[in-house]
DNA sequence: TCCATTTATCGTAATATCACAATAAAACAA
DNA sequence: TTGTTTTATTGTGATATTACGATAAATGGA
């Protein structure tokens, strides 16, 4: 079908495959990191430094931005786009909860 | 096509989007929730606990196997599986310097 | 106004993912 | 051996994803 049954998960676990799932395709994890890097707010330059088509990367920054990661600034004829901090610190304590689950574990089998 | 373009992004990069592919499903964050839960290691009555059928879970179950994430000891008729923590623990590092790019960072726009 | 620049959208081809019914395979019990 | 239980595999339909050429839309400058 190509279509997760979220109906029967819980909203963390939804969450989290939600998240996940957008850092899923290594061209949007490239991006993430590069305008962290790019302290100042960067636009379409973005096309550059990655080796996409300027729609590819267009798809993946408008991804990131349903999700609520990047904001996009319009400046003239060109967009600038930036972390939303405040987003990406509630991204983290979600995914965290999630992959923080080992500790309190003991060996197991 | 609906292929990512992994030769032009870096080992670290594809990485993450390597692990973060597979929580990008609520049913595979179940999973290992459960197996963390049940501390013992836990067969099939995953596919009770989870609400999918049998062969759905399976093929899950396959994926994170392949990852490494778990591991599956035949035991009569039945496979008990478990976390393989040490692989957690790799893959959460991976995942985890991906997620605090965010210290050492100013506001931006 | 007309053109150049930049980004978004549309359309589409190739491939991947998700779910499950049907069935096979493996192991044990009677 | 025959049946039972448990898990894996196969096959398939429905949908999603990735990538990009072509084109539209928006803005600023000549």
């Amino acid at each position: 079908m190509g279509l997760a049954k979220t109906e029967i998960f819980t909203d963390a676990q939804n969450e989290v495959a939600y998240y996940a799932k957008a850092f899923g395709h290594p061209a949007r994890v490239a991006i993430l990191q590069y305008l962290f890097k790019i302290n100042a707010c960067v636009c379409g330059d973005i096309v550059n430094e990655i080796g996409l088509a300027q729609p590819t990367i267009s798809q993946h920054l408008k991804e990131l931005k349903h999700l609520g990661l990047i904001k996009g600034n319009v400046e003239g004829t060109s967009v600038c786009y930036c972390i939303d901090l405040e987003k990406w610190a509630t991204m983290k304590n979600s995914m965290e909860r999630f992959l923080n689950m080992d500790l309190a574990r003991k060996d197991c089998c």
